[in-house]
DNA sequence: AGCACGCCGACT
DNA sequence: GTCGGCGTGCTC
């Protein structure tokens, strides 16, 4: 007897197969399964859906059989399933493209053969079961562990940095442990940068055979061995980055995301989910707790409470009575022209030196300098590819595009008039350490050796193993002053810094992007979260922000340590202007050779939309430019779609993909829908 | 996305 | 006369 299937395979939302595609077999097949199907000349992976919903089938004879069944593997779940079928629907992309994208690599690209020998080998970890016990928790801890267990499925943990959100998860993983042994719980942090040493934690707690970790910098069969433990079960913390949220686990009861504040959750290219939110809709699928936590929660979370949606569970204090770093505003308008590092900032850290403690400087921004210039006629270092200016990196001594890589030897000479005299504008990393070396030449640490400065940015660690051999220099205590950017503001837990500086903090402050403000206050509250962690030394810890506007309201509620007051006020201005969390929003983006084909797309599409169902409630702008225009000699454009409520702008997305898909537009490279952008 | 087919410039 | 450029279109 034959069997229609409807089967999920990865197209991209861009061609008109997006849904499910009708094949037969011989023998009947639960959705779920994993199956190999012919898809025009080629065998792809795919996997066996529910058939939709009033789409008759098409004819026998039009379809295929399926040619293999992953037999070894059990199928993936209804509410797996659900999750990825909202995912598709609510981001706009195609079923296929994402429940293949969740699933490891190795499982698509192995040849069944391959695949059985693998399933075989048996996931015999040596058995190590967790050393370290437990610690006692503070009072706070305790009232946030046990207000864990109210009613409602989604808990937003609000603790000051250094408060020990860690182990409050540790413990909440353990509890729920000690309640169902057979329980899974799934943790996700925003960078791959903080799975090391989070996964040192767990498997210190828990044991090496029930911790698996789930990133994209694993190799290909790490990642089928940690999904496939994950699928069976066996693992019982699943760690990982946003992808970890499509992780298969059959008995998932708690979901954890750090960070639940950091961008990175929100997906920049490809699907552009929020595996945050994702997290939480999960959570409510599965029947699962979900615990947010972050020292400054997004505004959309920390709005959840207000309205009752989320619980609130506050750990003011840092443990073992360390306390917050001092924050100092430093007025640069009372400095000379030109100042980098104000004297008192510069005798701030050099009382530190001779201390033996240690000082972070924090620059957003890599390279030598983000532009170098002619000083006799008007050549800029521009990209030819791009409209943005190729940074400096001295180091190399090479003029680098930070947006589409192109890279070039330093000209002797200017390019356009000959003229040697071409002059770096601006700071970045790299020199912002050459200065401070100079400034410090003179000094001498206690040991009467001279001051040791470190960087820490992408360009110093992108060879592998390098991140962590810098990171254990300065837990060594063989760095004085570490220069890097927002990378060595998250996570780390440094014992001996004392001060953190930010010395570019003004350029977010008047910046036209409506979450700019929110972003800066993040970042500075969790850099100077780095300072003072240690309880002995903790009380002469202090941030220093250099500034030209040291009475902005920003720095004033950033001064108390006062994130509930920041929200407040930022709430307030979201809520007037029916910004999010009041209103919600959509882009669409196009890429194509010219701006004016990108635009003309996007103007075609909007003037066809005004007859969809929902339109009414839409609010669509006019196509803008990105604001990188040209990237790679692609030009972007983007327009924005706006409704006060969710439902309306998805009703109104779902019938305006059909129209985009239709409209043609010469030059047209690719277009994408965003939902709920973080950046407009 | 792949992977075809399809119609125009520099090579054996 | 062919090899190959990437523009357009299709895949149950």
């Amino acid at each position: 007897m034959t069997h229609e299937l409807a089967v999920v395979v990865p197209t991209p939302a861009h061609s008109s197969l997006s849904g499910r595609l009708s094949y037969r077999s011989e023998f009947p097949l639960a959705p779920g399964t994993l199956v190999r199907v012919p898809l025009g000349r080629r065998e792809v992976m795919g996997v066996v859906w529910e058939p939709a919903a009033g789409q008759a089938p098409r004819s026998v004879e039009d379809t295929k059989p399926v040619a293999g069944v992953l037999s070894g593997i059990e199928p993936l779940s209804a509410q797996w399933r659900e999750l990825v079928g909202f995912a598709a629907q609510y981001y706009q992309r195609g079923l296929g493209e994402i429940a293949l994208a969740a699933l490891p690599p190795q499982l698509r690209d192995l040849r069944p053969d391959q695949l059985a020998r693998r399933l075989k080998r048996p996931a015999a970890n040596a058995f190590s079961p967790g050393t370290i016990a437990a610690v006692q928790l503070t009072g706070e801890q305790q009232q946030a562990l046990a207000g864990l267990d109210g009613p409602g499925g989604c808990c937003l943990l609000f603790g000051a940095t250094g408060s020990g959100k860690t182990e409050v998860y540790l413990q909440a993983v353990e509890r729920l442990f000690a309640s169902d042994p057979k329980a899974q719980a799934l943790v996700m942090v925003p960078e791959i940068n903080l799975t090391p040493q989070l996964e040192q934690r767990f498997i210190a707690r828990f044991g090496a055979a029930d911790v698996v970790a789930m990133h994209s910098g694993m190799t290909p069969p790490q990642r089928l061995k940690s999904w496939l433990a994950g699928h069976s079960g066996a693992a019982r913390v699943v760690l990982g980055t946003r992808m970890a949220v499509f992780a298969s686990m059959p008995a998932l009861k708690l979901i954890v995301v750090d960070e639940e504040h950091d961008p990175s959750y929100k997906q920049q290219e490809g699907a552009r989910y929020s595996a945050r939110d994702l997290a939480v809709y999960r959570g409510r699928l599965e029947g699962a707790k979900v615990l947010l936590g972050s020292a400054t929660p997004s505004l959309e979370s920390w709005h959840a409470c207000d309205k009752g949606r989320y619980r609130l569970l506050q750990m003011p204090a840092r443990v073992g009575d360390a306390q917050l770093p001092t924050v100092r505003l430093l007025d640069m308008n009372l400095q000379p022209h030109k100042t980098v590092f104000s004297p008192q900032l510069l005798s701030a850290i050099t009382d530190r030196i001779a201390r033996g403690e240690q000082s972070l400087m924090f620059l957003n921004r890599r390279g030598y300098a983000p532009v170098l210039a002619c000083s006799s006629c008007d050549w800029k270092s521009e990209c030819p590819n791009c409209s943005a200016f190729r940074v400096f990196h001295k180091i190399d001594r090479t003029l680098r595009c930070h947006h589409c890589g192109d890279t070039e030897r330093v000209p002797r000479a200017c390019p356009a008039c000959g003229n040697v005299d071409i002059a770096p504008v601006g700071r970045g990393t790299e020199r912002l350490e050459e200065t401070l070396a100079e400034l410090l030449a003179g000094e001498r640490r206690p040991g009467g050796g001279s001051v040791r400065i470190a960087r820490m940015d992408a360009d110093s660690t992108r060879l592998k193993g390098s991140l962590e051999s810098q990171l254990a220099q300065v837990h060594a205590g063989q760095v004085d002053v570490l220069v890097g950017t927002q990378m060595i503001t998250k996570g780390h837990d440094f014992r001996r810094i004392t001060l953190v500086a930010a010395l570019n903090a003004d350029s977010a402050l008047f910046s036209s992007d409506f979450r700019a403000p929110e972003r800066l206050f993040a970042l500075l509250l969790q850099a100077a979260g780095r300072a003072g962690r240690d309880a002995a030394q903790s009380g002469a810890s202090e941030m220093w922000i250099q500034t030209w506007h040291p009475r902005h309201p920003l720095f004033t509620a950033l001064r108390q340590h006062d994130y509930p007051t920041f929200a407040r006020q930022q709430l307030k201005e979201r809520e007037q202007a029916a910004m999010p969390p009041f209103g919600f929003q959509a882009l669409v983006r196009a890429d194509a050779r010219t701006q004016e084909a990108a635009q003309a797309f996007l103007a075609t599409a909007a003037a066809a939309a005004a007859q969809l169902e929902g339109a009414d409630r839409v609010t669509l702008y006019s196509p803008v430019p990105m604001t990188v225009q040209r990237v790679a000699n692609v030009e972007r454009a983007q327009l924005l779609a706006e409704s006060t409520s969710r439902v309306a702008l998805q009703r109104f997305l779902a019938a305006w993909h059909p129209v985009l898909q239709a409209t043609r537009e010469k030059g047209l490279i690719r277009w994408a829908v965003d939902v709920d952008p973080l950046a407009i």
